[in-house]
Order: C-alpha cells, then sequence, then structure tokens
DNA sequence: CTATTGACCTTCT
DNA sequence: GAGAAGGCCAATA
C-alpha cells in the first residue's frame, strides 16, 4: 500500500523533523506514532543517524519522551546538541529540554 | 544465516 | 509510585 509515508519510514521521518518549528522539539515516540507506530519509536532513531550528516532535517530538534539529548553523543560532538537548542531560545532542564514550553505536537488536530 | 545491539516506548508487577 | 521486562524493525558483527 502506498501511504503518505508507509512507502519511505525514513522519508517520513525526515519530512516532520524538517517541519519542526524554530524553538520547539519533538519525541521519537510522538513522531513514530503519529506515522502509525508501524516500526517502533528507535526506528526514528536509526533513520536520523541517516541524516545526522544532512543540515535538512534538525536532528538535534528530536529528543526522546523525557526531553533528554539521547542522540547528543552522535552528533559531531556531544554537545553540539545543546548548543543548537540553545541557540533557538529553548529552555533546558539540566541536560534536558522543557517539554512543558516546545514540546510540538505534529499537526494531528491542527 | 544467526545473534546482538540500538538516538525508544508501553505495560505489567 | 517505582522497577523490571517486553516489544518493535533494522543494521552490524
Amino acid at each position: 500500500m502506498k501511504n503518505s509515508f508507509g512507502n519511505d519510514f525514513y522519508e517520513a521521518v525526515f519530512t516532520i523533523v524538517r517541519l519542526i518549528p524554530e524553538g520547539k522539539v519533538s519525541t521519537y515516540g510522538d513522531i513514530a506514532r503519529f506515522l502509525g507506530i508501524g516500526s517502533s519509536a528507535r526506528m526514528v532513531g536509526w533513520a536520523l543517524n541517516s541524516v545526522v550528516d544532512r543540515e535538512d532535517v534538525p536532528c538535534h530538534r528530536v529528543v526522546n519522551r523525557n526531553g533528554e539529548l539521547s542522540g547528543a553523543m552522535h552528533f559531531a560532538t556531544p554537545t553540539l546538541m545543546k548548543e543548537l537548542l540553545l541557540k533557538e531560545n529553548i529552555s533546558f532542564i539540566g541536560n534536558a529540554v522543557n517539554l512543558s514550553e516546545h514540546r510540538w505536537v505534529i499537526e494531528l488536530d491542527v
């Protein structure tokens, strides 16, 4: 079946991450769920791993359910992710993002 | 080809 | 409320 993303789960993730507005962040689970949880949130991270070199996809705007920068270690530098988020005026709670203020909800209802 | 790990989340005990 | 286990799909060894 040719779902909107059913063809390429990866492209779907890239597309959504690319649509993340500035100063907002999304979570792996939310994205995976939006796609239909057909592959688990894990695949989302793997997909992003292929995009770390691509500046078209702000992987730094994607964090885990806890708001922690889980994939920060996979970036060029372990602090690059935090730095980028800080430049976006994103609030930080210790080592995690303030999801209460920057949790971007996918346009499911909007 | 089989086994293990991996940027995770949900649910049961 | 906290902790542990399972599940999902894919890639790498």
